[in-house]
DNA sequence: TTGTAGGCGTTATCAC
DNA sequence: GTGATAACGCCTACAA
């Protein structure tokens, strides 16, 4: 039992420390909060008290005080794969260099769980909130107005959209690879995809397909669709559906690589040589689309520097240096083994 | 400019309520908190109150008020790799059925970043914390007992752990991986692990592969160890170095997936055969080693149940309705195509 | 430079 | 059942 066995058997609090340094509480919270409009003389015996009690400050009670929690929430709709991880180490790692923490919610792509979340990181004093994506309820965009939080949504670009955006344009991002796929010769097209509703990237990617199928002149009855929930054996399960289907497909576009790299595992599964008998292009461009093989083609999207500039601008808004703006990062094609020339064979494969 | 626009200018509190609703703040508070203690018609006009102003209860003053967030921490090593995340996502999962929201903060394998950011979750209130692994500063788990915060480790079990841990044996589990391996004729092993320092799941894994060739007389020389961080590249990198050894290993055992990933996908980029010219094992057996080709043998590890049982005894602890235990979670073996038996030919591969 | 004192929004202990 | 009212731990004018 040493001296720091809690002396007065309660977790020691400001007024603690103040006493056994001999000064006010005021003096200690300065100490804490602005170390140089302290002297040095009564820095040096707040430090030790501080040491010798083993104080730790309250942050509830701070937030509660100071109304500002030097924290910002980001809500991502999963975290079960890499898709979101590097962009928002990269966040985390620039709020770290400006002494912000991160707070991070995923909502398992639900908007009830995802609008849940938001007021929970506001209540919980949230300086600022990170969101994915732009359309949901106007309801709670009026909400984060109202209480004075800024929000900057990531992974779309859109000036139009009323709120900063610091991301890139699904839309043509995915039809720039459709473009590219039609060169190639297929025709017979399909497209694996997230729901939808209330997801703007998966429907603006979906769109860019569509657009891209138009530009050159195919019925969109080409186009197979099927929305699935993200994940490789989703994947998988939805290339069996696919491949049910009377015409089947020369080509699998995906909404994301963890669809695609699935569909390419229960393609070779079920002896299908990808790309000559499937092709399978991706979106997102992360670690498991080079390690795939046949390597995965797809959309290179720069995680990292987009979760930079996102934290950067909400750091400003906090701040309230800036007024909003939107940001626009570019994406790029990654061409890999996985996307080859359609020779147009007959939708049933026979031995000649 | 409708009626919910702030009518006071500022966002609505307890107080608020308690006024438009013709009642005192307790009776809101009852309201918020236990219902049942309040009558009929006031919670009528105290629920009209409430939506009226769109109140909304202020955490950082309830967890002061009330010293209780129904919140509990959890500290994993990384969000990059998706090692953690189906654990973790079974454990928010309990939890949520228990009213309990997950905090969740990731420390880059640091251990001096992983103390910070358990004293930033105690000084936020959470009420109990979970973390990876037992091995850490004594004065770290001294901090926890003395702020009375419940702490249960997972991905280990050790009942001598001196706190509850739910969990697997990472060196039987590893053993018992490696006496397959040693039973199927490889002699020259080679290993990458995480750094063992300060990683109690790498180190006993380590231990394990040491012991099976110990069991099997192979002297402890035919052990090339390589220690790196966990990441696809990395292992690509590791085994890079592996191959530039004197004696090339027959089979390269992973600490864990993401690196055994890497190490195939990069022997195939050199021209190797796997498993012919060499096998690769992995351990925890997620997603990707399904899909990799070939796919992976490693040690299958029940996440899900392993979160859910810890969410589970945190519970309880925080009740404080239980002392503490010990879970043991079992791990198998799970045998796929990157292991085969060693032929044990020359280590360099001539043509005859 | 330092101290005093009021307030942040809730909860909880009492009486009534 | 409901209402005062004192904590909870910290911040921040304002004074000294």
């Amino acid at each position: 039992m040493n001296k720091e066995d809690s002396p007065t058997g309660r977790t020691p609090t400001l007024a603690d420390v103040a006493r056994v340094a001999g000064v006010s509480t005021a003096t200690v919270s300065r100490f804490l909060n602005s170390p140089d409009r302290v002297i040095e003389e009564t820095r040096n015996r707040v430090r030790a008290a501080v040491s010798e009690l083993g104080y730790a400050p309250n942050f509830n009670a701070r937030a509660l005080a100071a109304k500002r929690t030097n924290t910002i929430g980001a809500i991502i709709p999963t975290m079960e794969n890499a898709i979101f991880a590097r962009g928002l180490q990269a966040f985390q790692e620039e709020l770290g260099h400006n002494g912000i923490t991160l707070l991070v919610a995923s909502s398992s792509y639900q908007m009830n769980v995802e609008e849940e979340q938001i007021r929970t990181m506001v209540s919980r004093g949230a300086d600022a909130l990170l969101l994915i994506g732009y359309r949901r309820d106007p309801e709670i965009y009026e909400f984060l107005r109202r209480r004075g939080v800024p929000v900057v949504t990531t992974w779309v670009f859109d000036p139009d959209a009323g709120i900063p955006t610091v991301g890139f344009d699904n839309f043509q991002a995915m039809k720039a690879l459709a473009d590219k796929v039609i060169s190639l010769g297929h025709r017979r097209i399909a497209t694996i995809m997230a729901t939808t509703e209330g997801n703007d990237r998966a429907s603006e990617r979906l769109k860019g397909i569509v657009a891209a199928m138009a530009d050159a002149g195919l019925p969109e009855t080409d186009l197979s669709i099927i929305e699935t929930t993200y994940g490789i054996d989703e994947g998988g399960a939805a290339l069996e559906q696919l491949l049910a289907l009377p015409t089947r497909p020369s080509v699998v576009m995906c909404g994301n690589d963890v669809l695609a790299v699935g569909v390419i595992a229960r393609a070779k599964e079920m002896g299908l040589n990808v790309p000559e008998d499937l092709s399978v292009t991706g979106f997102d461009d992360i670690e498991i689309a080079k390690i795939s093989s046949p390597p995965l083609t797809t959309v290179h999207v720069p995680h990292r520097r987009m979760g930079k500039e996102a934290a950067r601008m909400l750091i400003n808004l906090v701040g309230s240096n800036t007024r909003r703006e939107n940001i626009q990062i570019e994406t790029s094609l990654q061409m890999r083994g996985s996307l080859a020339g359609c020779v147009n064979r007959p939708s049933v494969a026979d031995g000649s």
